[in-house]
RNA sequence: GCCCCCAUCGUCUAGAGGCCCAGGACGCUAGGUUCUCAUCCUAGUAACACCGGUUCGAAUCCGGUUGGGGGUGCCA
């Protein structure tokens, strides 16, 4: 049988990355198996389900690169299904009307537990069982005629013909509720697989009080899909050996259920930081071009854009810090003033740096060699370390205490732009 | 409270009775490279939660304890 999977999100506006990592994994599988991959949005909540949020979850999904083979089910017009469905469970027996509590809110419909012992296999977590005693009667249809989630789940689950459940761990106990379902509407049950939880420094299931918990915000600082990915891959499966930094052929190639943890990991975001570094230093020269373009949109010399990405590039571990690199592009940029006043302390540095300036004005050529032999002549002369000219100098040309190399900083900024900006340290 | 699940370095993990006085990665520390920062290189640090079994032999099997997580809705 045809391996089919599915992501069932409640669009709210925002994508957690402990579902969007579920989303992967049922993903992950369906690749490998050569299945179909499914989307069913679960909008019955009129609320939250906007446009905006259902394009919210498309769009990370897109971004992730996670396509789907089928048109999305939106569970909002399935209403009728999921009611036949009740009626047909009321018609069987498998159902009844009560109105449970007394709330005189009228009669809910009621599924009838198969009254014994219950136990089902999980991918991840192996044989389940539960006693009887403890898994009770539910309501599936509210006294004012809407369905619950339960029923809806499952009615679904069989119109999309769904063979393998990979889902949360909060799902677990509901599973034998759902098991006893797809029985009762003599279904067989899909394959079950619950992923443990992504959990913050304090064991606390992972939210945005704990940094970046949505996908739209790792997009937005500029994370990489492919770092965030492989990173979401590895929290909770390993393929085996030492391999991390894997390409998504290989991941998809590797996946299995069985090597997924059963309990909850942590999401470290310095190690996500590494990977992100690792996928971003591979990244295409066109992408790299095209970030520095877009955030400088002043960049209009292709050669002078191209030394700038060959120093800025081992600096840049997110995208955000491309900007970084404004005094490149910009005469007004931001200037570590404290690192500034730190380095003109020392008597006469002043003085020496308009020296150096008019012996950089009269260089015949000005290259980083020629520009280093000449600032290192100067310090030699005046009793000084290399270094007690180069950081004043760095500061007045980048505003940064630290950064590329500084004379091949000065020669891609161009003699003009430095004698400049060496002039200006006279305001400070 | 009750039910279910889980438990290897700070973190993510390898390990399915001897290959493990436990391996890799991130982090951290110390060196090296260097004009700074970043990168890079080298080394180091650090774990089988605890107590009992089973076995010639246990991180691996069993039981208990402790700790953690999930569930316990006419939410999803």
């Amino acid at each position: 049988m045809k391996v089919r999977c599915r992501f069932a999100p409640s669009p709210t506006g925002h994508v957690h990355i402990g579902n969007m990592r579920a989303a992967i994994y049922n993903w992950l599988y369906a690749r490998h198996h050569g299945g179909a991959f499914l989307l069913r949005v679960e909008d019955t909540d009129r609320e939250r389900s906007t446009p905006e949020a259902v394009q919210t979850v498309l769009d990370a999904m897109t971004w992730l690169g996670l396509d789907v083979d089928e048109p999305a089910l939106y569970q909002s017009t399935r209403r009728e299904a999921h009611l036949a469905a009740a009626e047909r469970l009321l018609q069987s027996g498998h159902a009844y009307k009560l109105d449970k509590g007394g709330t005189g809110k009228g009669e809910a419909v009621l599924f009838r537990m198969p009254g014994r012992d219950m136990s089902f296999h999980d991918e991840i977590k192996g044989e389940l069982h539960k006693g009887a005693a403890d898994l009770p009667d539910f309501v599936i249809v509210r006294s004012d005629g809407n369905p619950v989630f339960h029923l809806a789940n499952v009615v679904d689950d069989l119109a999309m013909d769904i063979t393998h459940v990979i889902r949360g761990d909060d799902h677990v106990e509901n599973t034998y509720r759902h098991v006893a379902l797809f029985e009762a509407l003599d279904a067989r049950p899909p394959t079950y697989a619950h992923l443990p939880m992504i959990v913050n420094a304090q064991g606390k299931p992972y939210s945005k009080r704990d940094g970046a918990a949505f996908v739209g915000e790792f997009q937005e600082q500029g994370y990489l899909a492919e770092a965030l990915f492989n990173y979401l891959v590895l929290l909770g499966w390993s393929p085996g050996d030492d391999r991390e930094v894997m390409p998504r052929t290989e991941i998809v190639e590797r996946f299995s259920l069985d090597r997924v943890q059963a309990k909850p990991a942590q999401f470290d975001m310095k190690k996500f930081l590494w990977m992100n570094n690792e996928y971003i230093q591979r990244a295409p020269e066109a992408e790299w071009t095209a970030r520095f373009r877009a955030a400088f949109p002043e960049a209009t010399d292709d050669a002078y854009l191209e030394h700038v990405i060959a120093l800025m590039k081992p600096r840049v571990k997110v995208w955000a810090d491309i900007a970084g690199a404004a005094y490149f592009f910009r005469e007004t940029f931001p200037i570590d003033h404290d690192a500034l006043r730190k380095r003109l302390e020392p008597a006469g540095t002043r003085e020496r740096v308009a020296a150096l300036r008019d012996r950089f004005a009269a260089l015949a050529s000005f290259d980083a060699a020629a520009l280093e032999a000449e600032l290192r002549a100067l310090a030699e002369a005046a009793g000084l370390k290399p270094a007690d000219l180069i950081h004043p100098v760095r500061l007045a040309v980048s505003g940064q205490a630290g950064g590329p190399s500084l004379f091949h900083l000065l020669e891609v900024l161009g003699r003009d732009v430095v004698l400049r900006r060496l002039d200006r340290l006279g305001g400070f």
